[in-house]
DNA sequence: GTCTATACTTTGATAGAC
DNA sequence: GTCTATCAAAGTATAGAC
């Protein structure tokens, strides 16, 4: 058990406020008062500077991101009900952070997918990574793999695009309608 | 016919910078040097500063985004053709302007949910127009009306879930995947 | 309405003492 | 590794001549 170490707590830091605020709303400056981090360590760290910094929080974002499905897929056996569960944990979380924490890494892929290429790749590969796992668990479960690549995109498109509504609007339910129909779709595949 | 006025170049330069680079990653005086306009201009048309120009550069956008599909479903008479014809065109868009125009407001959604109320709350009133609007349109096929509204909110979600992950990995697949998955949906409830 | 100059703040980044 | 001082550039915003 190790506390928290300084380049640990930069990077907790960035990610929390990458993941609220963008990462061109976030300045270096704010992530080491927040990581509690002299300036100085930011580039003892990450000598590439912001770029470098980004490009972690990003993979390790989008790992930490995965995890979370992964943890439900083992909890609840049933595939369907897995990404009923899925769903209906992102409201609950989004709500309970005040709309603040959805997606980790969308707002971040938006605002560098045409203004910094090591960034946009970085984005591209936690989203590949995602697509990749999601259509290896449906093709588990019997699905077609092709329609199991169709039916990850589907879900996880359902569920970026219903973030943004559900933190524009300060409401779950697009969060909730997406998952109905994410369910639904995963439940036709399966012949049910 | 006039010739574009100021405050009009202005409002249009603001709205590429943001939906290309977001809120947070444009700045005035790039702003004002697209625009051909003295830096001074900014402040006589939008004496609020930055933010009063984002909330007319958001209402705006979101009225004109709104149009494409109005446009698209005047001229397509079947709805599921329609639909299928705006994710279609919206590919083909986001393509060829080298995966760089894509939802005008998205990223800008995304950046200020958390920081500006105001702000937030233009996007809200856009996506809530749009909602409706798409409800209207589903519920004028002869779908019913509860219905119609989560089909728009599963429409809407797919494309701008897609939108994010073709921007990040520079493929259309995303968004025909997504307008696949949301014909297939309207088709459903029009019980086709 | 246009345009320039300027004020003030914050940004990302670097150097060097400790 | 930590921390402070400092830099040049860019950020938003304002004032005032024209």
């Amino acid at each position: 058990m190790t506390t928290a170490g300084t380049k640990e707590r930069i990077v907790e830091a960035s990610a929390e406020c990458f993941r609220r605020r963008g990462y061109m709303g976030t300045g270096l400056k704010q992530i080491a008062a927040d990581a509690d981090a002299a300036f100085g360590s930011l580039y003892h760290f990450f000598p590439g500077g912001k770029e470098e910094l980004g490009a972690e929080v990003i993979r390790r974002s989008g790992r930490m991101y995965m995890q979370l499905f992964i943890d439900i897929a083992l909890e609840v056996p049933d595939v369907v009900d897995a990404v009923g569960r899925f769903f209906a944990d992102a409201a609950k979380d989004v709500e309970e952070s005040g709309y603040a924490d959805a997606c980790p890494i969308a707002t971040v892929a938006l605002e560098v997918s045409s203004v910094s290429e090591p960034l946009r790749e970085a984005c591209a590969e936690v989203f590949e990574s995602w697509l990749s796992s999601s259509t290896e668990y449906f093709a588990g479960a019997g699905i077609d793999r092709e329609e199991a690549g169709r039916l990850a995109l589907q879900m996880l498109s359902l569920l970026e695009g219903a973030f943004i509504f559900s933190r524009a609007m300060r409401t779950t339910e697009p969060i909730l309608v997406a998952g109905g129909a994410a369910t639904k779709a995963v439940a036709a595949a399966l012949g049910r």
